[in-house]
DNA sequence: GGTATTCGATTACTGTTGTAATCCTTGGAG
DNA sequence: CTCCAAGGATTACAACAGTAATCGAATACC
């Protein structure tokens, strides 16, 4: 089990742009960073991409003046690791409380609930689905 | 809309145990925490206490010789927030591939499963549920 | 009553996170 | 060739987190 370095929250925000846009300059991640939050500082964006190298969870390459960012890890890793994390923490591990809880605050419409009870549908254990896509 | 304070993630372990046991002295806290945990050290169970109450997640009142402490946050509210945060966060705020996500890596039994879809049965828009408790 | 024990309060120190400004290098604009 | 602008690297720094040791006051025991 290799353990997935430690993403902070903003730091996320940082990744979730890398990993949707795969190899990309600083300019175009703060590009996109700030499009979504102006708040971002170019200066800030820099310096989490530094810190997100030496946690090894960037590379990049030179690619002439300005570097190609990549992640090292991969976007589903550090799902599950936050996503158990969260589970174990404020549900005890436990899917069920957890389902109540979202489904409880979010006030689904109808459609949503079926497209929900579809996926678990889905899901049943024994069923070979033939087009497995992912 | 009052932001509940941050609670981070090693606070979350003592708040549980407070949510859990209401009204409960730092001797308690202590008991409860390294039983679950050995590596928990009284002192640090102290000082969190105090950060706690500081941060007014906590309040306790004197009871003779030591404190009764109890939280000053509903779990609840608690919940909601990091739980919105993270849903947010780590799946773009939209439940379907949350749940994708939590059911694809559980493994879960069929009878799991059937637990699942009956909450969302339940919670079907319109259904006016006479016992509503909380 | 003096002393060891028990608590809570205070203080300490390191690492992480959020947020930038400053420094340095190098490719371009003149 | 020069000097600027566009990057990246380095440095800064306050707040928060994790982890405890130490200080001080109240108890509890001889």
């Amino acid at each position: 089990m290799k353990k997935t370095p430690r993403i902070s929250e903003t730091e996320w925000e940082v990744m979730k742009i890398i990993w949707a846009q795969a190899p990309c300059t600083a300019g175009q991640i703060i590009e996109l960073l700030t499009h979504a939050d102006p708040t971002w500082h170019p200066k800030t964006v820099k310096a989490f991409l530094n810190r997100l190298v030496k946690k090894q969870v960037l590379g990049f390459r030179k690619e002439g003046r300005a570097y190609l960012y990549r992640p090292l890890v991969r976007e589903g890793e550090c799902v599950d690791a936050v996503s158990e994390s969260f589970l174990e923490r404020v549900f005890g591990g436990s899917l069920k409380p957890m389902l109540a809880h979202f489904v409880e605050r979010k006030k689904l419409s109808t459609a949503e609930v079926k497209e929900l009870k579809d996926l678990l549908e889905q899901r049943e254990p024994g069923r070979a689905e033939p087009s497995k896509q992912r």
